[in-house]
DNA sequence: TCCCAGGACTACT
DNA sequence: AGTAGTCCTGGG
């Protein structure tokens, strides 16, 4: 299927590091496992050929109902904010599966990307069902039911060290109804978040990456090192703590707070400025 | 060898 | 309520 798409950019979402599971497979397409599918994107400019997974599905795992252009429109005051923006340009916010975004980003606390998505991999192939796609293997991300049943050694294997016990138990809790993320991910963010911070492993951060990532909270604000490092050089130029970041943050950039976020982190990042 | 990585937990005030 | 110390792991 062939869309022409503005402020998307396949590259750069593969590479922003809100999620895990994208690899290249040649200069201009990238696959990803999504949805218990493998999903192939090769873009050209703006033009964008999806193979693998429906369009419903499509629009709403990358958000392509949302005018980013718009919403990108209404900070052109600010300038550090249009630098990232014209340096991410591409980059949105996805709508990925819950239970996966909880497992991964408990995953990444206090850990790197490669590593992070070294370790999703390997549990996806213990745990996770096969899937076949142009020739290759490919390894779903397992049912939260599947996970529950790993052991806890096993799980240590796949890389993730200390956080295995996390892990075991978050699958648990999801699998034996005692957390229903479809249910938590409709109550507005600040409950939301509270439910969230109940899973041992989920702290602040994660619960507000888990929101953003998989739950369409775009007011969410998750604050790592590189975001509490621009918030206080660039923005508010003294050290702060991290709910005084937060609070700023969302005055600043309100109700989309979650976009100015993902942009500045892969600004930042990708620049290793400040 | 030590240090660090998109934090969170624990054990203290 | 707020804050040091500690934590698997592997790459530099």
């Amino acid at each position: 299927m062939k869309l022409l798409l503005n402020d998307f950019n396949i590259k750069q979402l593969a590479e922003s590091g809100e999620c895990f599971r994208w690899d290249k497979i040649t200069e201009n397409s990238y696959r990803g496992v999504i949805y218990g599918k493998v999903c192939e994107v090769t873009q050209n400019k703006n033009e964008v050929n999806f193979d693998g997974i429906d369009e419903k599905t499509l629009k709403e795992y990358f958000d392509l109902n949302r005018d980013y252009s718009a919403i990108k429109a209404k900070y052109k005051d600010d300038y550090v904010l249009n630098k990232a923006y014209d340096f991410g340009y591409g980059i949105r916010i996805m709508n990925q599966e819950k239970f996966e975004t909880l497992i991964s980003f408990i995953i990444s606390a206090n850990n790197n990307i490669p590593r992070i998505k070294k370790s999703i991999e390997k549990i996806s192939k213990m745990y996770g069902e096969k899937i076949m796609y142009k020739g290759s293997e490919y390894y779903a991300f397992p049912t939260p039911k599947a996970l529950s049943m790993a052991i806890l050694e096993e799980l240590r294997s796949c890389g993730v060290g200390f956080r295995d016990k996390y892990i075991l138990e978050a699958a648990k809790k999801v699998a034996n109804g005692e957390i229903n993320l479809s249910e938590i991910s409709k109550l507005p963010t600040e409950k939301c978040k509270k439910e969230l911070l109940k899973i041992k492993g989920v702290g602040p951060k994660v619960a507000d990456c888990v929101m953003l990532f998989s739950m369409g909270k775009i007011d969410a604000f998750p604050i790592d090192v590189w975001i509490k490092r621009i918030m206080e050089n660039l923005y508010i130029k003294e050290e702060k703590s991290l709910k005084e970041i937060e609070k700023y943050a969302k005055e600043k950039f309100g109700d989309y707070a979650g976009i100015a976020q993902q942009y500045l982190f892969y600004y930042v990042r990708e620049n290793k400025i400040l």
